[in-house]
DNA sequence: GCAATCTATAACTCTGGCGTTATAGATGCA
DNA sequence: TGCATCTATAACGCCAGAGTTATAGATTGC
């Protein structure tokens, strides 16, 4: 699932927020959730589930909770992800102040987008 | 909309790059979706609204063409939205590293979630 | 052992969003 | 004027995904 698919819930923003703030039980972050959406516990889970496998968060066991935090490596994932954009934005941004800095001049960054889109590769 | 929303969706991310490489005919990047993505041309002409409408995309008219180009503006609000995890990302990281630095206090960074998630305040 | 707590899963419903076809409006051109 | 082109909208169908209730599995404490 990409990464920015994930972020495409406001459940799950708040969740990564509750959990980037600090590591905690799943009930715990559940419940403030629960309450903020008025959501049920099993709706939390499923949330909690697909954040976990889609790499943004970890899951410990302890005693009979388990303990949720935030994967640094998600970050990249994601910073990679937006960082395209800002990429192509950025090049659009040059663009139009071309008359001062002409040094440059972009070539064969983009040869037409053949078949597929290049998404999947960082 | 949220920004993340909009951007939960390939077809637009894949919009996105199109225009962020260069500003053209609506007609022009929507013939490449459609193929790459086997849809057709009004499902396309929604996700454009949709883009335009959250502040991603500008529209201009020329001829009897729609001239499409990425919103510098929409930069802001993109990075500003990633940023916010990106700050909770590092101040975790950061505490990871307490032993070294120590001289820091977290103090009332998170006072609780009383009863509405933050989301909208940049 | 038994009851309580914590989390996850199963089975199901329902809705929002994305898709489609048909068509309207606007512009260009013979 | 009449027809082709370009883009957007209307009206409708469908389905992935987010929600619900019920319940299982694991752990703790009495």
């Amino acid at each position: 699932m990409h990464a920015l698919d994930v972020l495409g819930d406001p459940v799950r923003r708040r969740l990564l927020e509750l959990f980037a703030a600090r590591e905690q039980a799943a009930g715990e972050a559940s419940g403030v959730v629960e309450r903020e959406f008025g959501i049920s516990q099993p709706a939390v889970a499923r949330h909690l589930r697909v954040l976990r496998e889609s790499g943004f968060l970890t899951r410990r066991a302890e005693g009979r909770t388990r303990i949720y935090a935030v994967d640094p490596a998600a970050l990249d994932e994601l910073e990679g992800a937006v960082a395209r954009y800002r990429t192509l934005w950025n090049q659009r941004l040059d663009a139009l102040g071309t008359e001062i800095a002409r040094g440059k001049h972009a070539a064969s960054t983009h040869s037409a987008a053949s078949t597929r889109p290049p998404e999947e590769q960082p």
